[in-house]
RNA sequence: GCCCACGUAGCUCAGCCGGUAGAGCACGUUCUUGGUAAGGACGUGGCCAUGGGUUCAAAUCCCAUCGUGGGCUCCA
């Protein structure tokens, strides 16, 4: 979910990713000054910045950030050269004889690798290059220290954990500025600021880490997307399936569930003596489902959808708002076909999935092919035909894809569609899957034209991917200022004194009765402070009722961009709110 | 799970070299009945995350647990 920050960026800056690299050598330099017995880990430029890893005696404070600032600053202003030095691998070994984590690096470097150090100042860091010329290159007032975190060494839960220092460098200070202000902006749209602020959802530790509680008002944003989301399977041809929260062993066992996923579900809940285990995912229950009938290659392919919640045992550490939860609600469906119809069910899916997608108002979506991995299951010819319907899936719709190599799960390849939000962040959502393993497991069939039994084809996909992740997402992207049609209340009338609220009541009725979201101000506050609040709201429609209106029979419309459309009839209003939400518009007001 | 930091009223936070709590907003009452982003007054509200320890005395110090945040690893 890294940021793809681009506003206004020069990115033709002589290698702005050498700059960076160099930064953390200055940066190490600094550290070791402040900290002579620290062990230097690795200190790459990475996408807005650069860090290093550093194993130090104590932990780094904020203040320590501050002086390790100041310190490169020096360096930067006595404009050391950058000194490449070819060692060979007795030096290098004795040139970082005290450095642990470098001799480790150079005693995995292959026989015959050119071994290079670089040096400034009294620096000296095993490095493949290349540098900037001297240390005066990097503009002393644009780059800055953002915070300090933990990294296993080499990123291996098993080895020690370093600190990390990130750091940010642009080519000019306006550049950096812009930068901090996006940082600014991210931190102001985030979903569980928002969530609060707006009064959408909420976490409890006392009830239990990672599940969420969904409000009244997120109530009423998901039952939308839920509505629409069924309204379009309906029309994909899609049936709605209900199934159960836990199944016995039996079931996990015959998935295979209890053998490759075992640690990411729950312990066992004893019924009876038997062992039951609440759902990790969906699959085997529609399979149970398929398996009730003997199938005719005449009912393919079935589309199998459900709002299907499950929960998954994620490590404390990574619980993060509505983004990963331990409970949650995937929009999942299974569909299952015959080896002809894969590949326009694949294209399908896909395009379904960029439909949804667009309707919700996310137009940048990348994909990423993962192919077969080193352990799989699954004939290699079926994984290339399977491969080959979703690389032309791909391409027929025209999507910028990349291939993660061995990146598939080892029941199937898959596409995943990562989708960019308003502020260029990507986010992984939709997953489409090929899935060798549970129709065996299952010993599913269907009878083809030959009379025989054939094995079908199934594919998984969960296109929002989960209903929280989604939820989440969506409040990024909108700020909390969501859509009309998705709005939890579209429009608050204002009463300018009280004798007006029988008058606005009367108007909040007829919002209703056109099926509208509506809601009155009952508050004792004056107007200005009732508009304030459904501004801070993000209410899209304020409509305004005093004297005039009430004898005109009119509303004052004002909307959410401050803008002020005037007294209108009640009729007219409606009649403007109701087009939009019918037609979906994400922007219009 | 791991490292670091944090956990005080519904929310945002102050208090923390130990002497049993404070602000703003929200909420309630009340005066005001006001035309496009905060009218005034008064008031309610906290077992200072939980459990243990040190101390005459703990919101303040120590330990543990739970949770949150930033990362690492992993995923919808």
């Amino acid at each position: 979910m890294g940021g793809h920050f681009e506003g206004g960026i020069s990115m033709s800056q002589p290698d702005l990713e050498t700059m960076r690299h160099s930064a953390s050598h200055v940066m190490a330099e600094a550290v070791l000054k402040l900290f002579p017995e620290a062990k230097l880990g690795i200190g790459p430029a990475i996408e807005d910045g650069f860090y290093y890893d550093f194993d130090l005696p104590r932990a780094l404070t904020p203040e320590d950030l501050e002086r390790i600032s100041a310190l490169m600053v020096e360096s930067i202003k006595a404009r050391h050269p950058f000194i490449r030095q070819e060692v060979s691998r007795e030096e290098a070994l004795a040139l970082f004889a005290n450095q642990p984590y470098k001799l480790e690096l150079i005693r995995e470097m292959p026989e015959g690798e050119v071994i290079t150090i670089y040096r400034h100042g009294d620096f000296l860091d095993l490095c493949r290059g290349p540098h900037i010329e001297h240390t005066g290159q990097i503009p002393v007032d644009a780059f800055k220290l953002l915070n300090t975190a933990a990294a296993y060494w080499r990123g291996d839960e098993k080895r020690p954990m370093l600190q990390r220092i990130y750091g940010t460098l642009w080519p000019s200070r306006e550049e950096l500025l812009a930068y901090l202000a996006h940082l600014e902006e991210i931190e102001r749209r985030d979903h569980r600021r928002l969530g609060k602020e707006l009064d959408l959802f909420s976490l409890h530790e006392e009830a239990g880490a990672g599940l969420v509680y969904w409000h009244p008002k997120g109530g009423r944003i998901r039952q939308q997307v839920e509505d629409f989301w069924r309204q379009r399977h309906r029309e994909g041809g899609y049936e709605i399936l209900y199934t159960p929260h836990i199944g016995r062993a039996w079931l996990w066992e015959t998935s295979g569930h209890l053998g490759f996923y075992r640690e990411s579900m729950y312990s066992p809940m004893d019924i009876d003596g038997q062992d039951y285990y609440i759902k990790p995912m969906n699959c085997p229950f529609h399979i149970m489902i398929y398996n009730t009938q003997r199938r005719s290659y005449r009912e393919l392919p079935l589309r199998w959808a459900e709002l299907g919640t499950v929960y998954r045992y994620e490590k404390s550490g990574v619980l993060h708002g509505l983004m990963r939860v331990r409970g949650f609600t995937q929009d999942d469906a299974h569909i299952i076909c015959t080896p002809e119809q894969i590949e326009d069910e694949i294209l399908e899916v896909l395009r379904f999935s960029l439909s949804l997608w667009r309707a919700f108002g996310f137009e940048e979506i990348q994909a990423y092919l993962a192919t077969r991995p080193e352990k799989a299951i699954g004939e290699p010819a079926r994984w290339e035909q399977a491969l080959q319907s979703l690389r032309r899936a791909l391409l027929a719709e025209g999507i910028p894809y990349e291939v993660d190599e061995g990146g598939g799960a080892f029941y199937g390849p898959k596409i995943d569609l990562k989708i960019k939000d308003a502020l260029g962040r990507e986010w992984q959502m939709t997953t489409i899957q090929f899935d060798f393993n549970l129709p065996e497991r299952f010993d599913m069939v269907y009878i083809g034209e030959d009379g025989q039994e054939h094995r079908p084809y199934m594919v998984h996909r969960a296109l929002l991917g989960s209903l929280e992740r989604f939820f989440g997402v969506l409040i990024e992207h909108y700020a909390g200022a969501f859509p009309l049609w998705l709005a939890p209340v579209q429009a608050r009338l204002i009463p300018i004194a009280d004798r007006h609220m029988a008058y606005a009541q009367e108007v909040c009725q007829r919002l209703a009765a056109a099926g509208m979201r509506a809601e009155v101000d009952r508050s004792g506050d004056r107007m200005n402070a009732k508009i304030r609040a459904a501004q801070l709201e993000k209410i899209p429609y304020m409509l305004v009722v005093g004297d005039r209106e009430a004898s005109s029979g009119q509303v004052s419309v004002r909307l959410r961009t401050n803008e002020d459309l005037g007294a209108m009839s009640v009729e007219a209003f409606i009649q403007r709110a109701t087009a939009l939400i019918a037609a979906r518009d994400n922007r219009a007001l």
